[in-house]
DNA sequence: TACAATACTTAGGAGTCCTAACTATATTGT
DNA sequence: ACAATATAGTTAGGACTCCTAAGTATTGTA
């Protein structure tokens, strides 16, 4: 075995090792800031997580659901939302279209408890502003890469974010400030609207999703406005995508 | 209340509302991680980073440093220490200096089961590495901006970081691509090399860190080769800082 | 219509993590 | 010196997390 030319590519592992420590620390500081979110209330850090899912999906959903976006096995989630509906913070039905399912709903009092769930907490929001815009953007785009990485590899399960969504049209104007369109409500946007968690989100099939990627990662990293807010996203929820080039989903 | 003039300051709360959401996806694939890496060792998450802690320290620690080092209360660690020791893994003794306090080390066996800690778990050194090394860099930078304003506001503990460690320098090289400096090994390095948990750390003074911080800010991100690796820092531990220009500390 | 797969729950048990209260030392003020 | 106070930890008590293993229904399939 004769050593190849080249430099002998250092690997630098220690960056990526500061990297996890990075991640680790935040880990930490966020499970301790659940604490101070959902401490007053009588919540623990867990029943805040499911009240915070059921909240953000708006619509009943199933305990495997909530196990598998909390990655956490069945039986947790089955202890825990036996303490929420021992609170009376939601409801536990059958599931209509399978009655060996659930169906889990906020009650009233769930959702009033949940309420927080949509503000970001202040010490968190404090540590992004930290960060300028761009950089900001920057950082999300880096994480939605490990996290679709992590779900490539079935480490975690499949986020609903905009390079996994059938109404994504990465770069579709190269150059522009926002470069990014979205077939859902027919805009452009840049990379500081991009979404881990929309609530339009449709799931792309497999080759069309790769392909997105991979125009994705290619496109340089936009700057400037972003266009597409919560207000402006969230005024279509409910109606169909409006019409222009719709996905063509293959 | 008249409207004042100028843009309406969009404030984009969806922008930090997004990377709150990916910091805590990437947190649930931590823990679901760390069980994965614990597990097979009969461990739980808190245990193995209780020895990661010792093991990284590499000295005896008291419960209060592990306390604050992973954000949860006295009890906690007095309650997980006490089945580490229970299993063998460590020992409890007085501390030499206060015996108030306690001492806790690894034991061979602790040492050993903490072994898997000097190694990035495989899921996410796979998740780095979508990653190129400049996006690693720049990531860690702005997880390092977040936890510096996250320790600042006494979120979190401090951490062993070159901007708070009183023998950096940074931008001490403008231009350069190796901009920053460590007055502990007397070398320059660039920013792929910064260090979040450095065992060579040494506390600056408030002022000094205030002023290395803002150098650090302005300083665009440096590219290409980084130097100063984990073998080259750690080859130096135990030894003095080096001669050349000495941090003044003042 | 059996057989396997799925969606959950129950059982059992170790461990986490909290608050409150307590013990033992160290430090401080007079 | 010596009480008063602060600090480092532990113990007590209890709710909850979270796991594996072993069920129970129900649905899908050959």
């Amino acid at each position: 075995m004769t050593t190849r030319l080249g430099p002998p590519r250092p690997t630098e592992p220690a960056l990526a090792d500061q990297v996890f420590t990075g991640l680790a620390k935040m880990g930490i500081a966020l499970r301790s800031q659940a604490w101070d979110t959902w401490g007053p209330q009588e919540l623990t850090p867990t029943q805040g997580a499911i009240l915070a899912v059921l909240a953000r999906r708006g619509e009943a959903v199933r305990p495997g659901a909530i196990a598998r976006e909390l990655a956490v096995t069945a039986p947790t989630v089955s202890d825990s939302v036996k303490v929420l509906a021992a609170k009376g913070l939601l409801q536990v039905r059958r599931a209509a279209d399978d009655s060996r399912a659930r169906a889990i709903t906020l009650t009233d009092r769930g959702r009033r408890a949940a309420r927080q769930t949509r503000e970001l907490p202040e010490a968190m929001a404090q540590a992004a502003a930290a960060l300028n815009l761009d950089e900001q953007a920057a950082l999300l785009k880096a994480l939605m890469t490990m996290i679709r990485e992590l779900q490539v590899t079935g480490k975690l399960p499949a986020a609903r974010m905009c390079v996994t969504c059938r109404f994504f049209r990465p770069n579709a104007h190269p150059g522009k400030p926002m470069p990014h369109h979205c077939d859902f409500v027919d805009a452009a946007f840049g990379d500081r609207a991009l979404r881990l968690d929309c609530p339009e989100h449709e799931r792309a099939e497999l080759a069309a999703m790769d392909q997105a990627w991979e125009e994705f990662r290619e496109a340089p990293l936009s700057r400037g406005r972003a266009d597409l807010t919560p207000e402006a996203a969230s005024a279509t929820s409910g109606r169909s995508p409006r019409g222009g080039r719709r996905a063509t989903n293959r």
